[in-house]
DNA sequence: ATAATGTTGTATATTAATTAACAGATTTGG
DNA sequence: CCAAATCTGTTAATTAATATACAACATTAT
């Protein structure tokens, strides 16, 4: 992807930088609420376990976040990120699929304070319909299109069956939402300007599971 | 990471390929499940967007699915990545903490489905300890390495308050952990022989974000 | 038979990402 | 006031990841 910075230049910037801003703004904001005012990229760098080099690196495409000769000012940067990343003002998001994952990311009361309040809940199941998650009624599949309309959601997590993620998920472009998080095992066939990332939450386990299992077995693992 | 494969050569696998191996697991049991006995590289790639030469470039790394000439037989990858992975045998985990994401975590069915099954979930709120989720009891924390050497447990999730993490995480470490699935915002500090692996559900949203907001704005972006 | 098509495994080339290096700015300590 | 220590921004070098190319083999159709 790239984009123009303030001093008018053009960029690329690669994925694995949009990858770590969001780990960047997470830690800083830890920071801030921490009481620290300044931080190093040595510092900042080796908190997320990454060489100070590429953060600097990272920040580079963006222009410059700090004075030369000076570390970065927690409370500058902060809001530059967010800017960046684009939760300078907060981006409202629905879940759709009320099922244990639906209900767990609802529950997550973090989104709401990284930027991301949300916004309404669907299902189609008639037992879940009217009863709610953190104050927020269940409401039926059928409603989503105005929702998203009438509150002008641009992103959608998708935790349904994946019988209908197809279905459901054209339904919610053609309503306009341009990023859908998919949490469904479905490959999503959708228009090209539509941004989609897909979860998958046993991938984490995995890869616990290949690095363990070559701790446990020695004789696969050689460290030259 | 280095392995070493069936013909005794040496390998670097690189991590970004470790983290297509799940992806490849996924997508090969569906097909198996849908009664798929074929499949060429081209065809999984496509389904998992990626270039066919990259997938037969992973594999390469483990030696020869296939005869040349020939498709992968699903019935017989299947089952061989699951050993590269370490998913061949069930690898039993738990979850430490019982709020809404690891009751969430705790709700997941598919994890047993993947190789993954739940035995023990864990939490100090009294009010919690004892009672069931998908038939498994919370149990109390202080019970946590007596249940790890029992079950012989070697995954753990922890979705504690970032205040108890590191204790609970090098807890968990001595009683045998060897693997942790981190969901809290706190760098853990082991033993560098323990693999962690970080998570934020955040994280995400805000990729999404950044995408989409230059969608938005195409002022900011420029595609040549 | 044999040509046409489709397949993998693997070497090579290309592109992307990471790391290192360092000039120039700033602060600190004596 | 100057030397030592820090720090960033930026370029260059290195390493990693991805894509291309193609030989060798298999299948299918004619």
């Amino acid at each position: 992807m790239k984009i123009t910075n303030k001093k008018g230049k053009q960029f690329r910037v690669p994925d694995a930088t949009i990858r770590r801003l969001p780990l960047y703004l997470d830690k800083l904001i830890l920071l801030q609420q921490a009481g620290v005012r300044e931080v190093s990229s040595r510092q900042l760098a080796m908190s997320l376990d990454i060489k100070a080099s590429q953060l600097r690196h990272d920040f580079h495409y963006f222009g410059g976040f700090s004075k030369p000769g000076r570390p970065y000012d927690v409370d500058q940067l902060v809001p530059a990120l967010e800017e960046i990343i684009g939760v300078d003002n907060p981006v409202p998001f629905i879940v759709v699929g009320a099922g244990h994952l639906g209900q767990a990311l609802c529950n997550y009361a973090n989104f709401e304070r990284q930027g991301f309040p949300l916004k309404g809940i669907f299902d189609n199941d008639p037992d879940l319909i009217g009863t709610k998650i953190r104050g927020i009624k269940i409401e039926s599949i059928e409603n989503i299109a105005s929702v998203i309309k009438k509150k002008d959601i641009r992103l959608a997590a998708i935790t349904v069956p994946s019988l209908v993620a197809q279905e459901i998920a054209m339904k919610l472009v053609d309503a306009g939402i341009m990023g859908i998080w998919n949490y469904t095992p479905v490959d999503l066939r959708l228009p090209e300007e539509i941004i989609i990332r897909n979860e998958r939450l046993a991938t984490g386990l995995m890869c616990l599971s290949f690095k363990t299992k070559r701790l446990e077995h020695p004789e696969l693992i050689s460290d030259d």
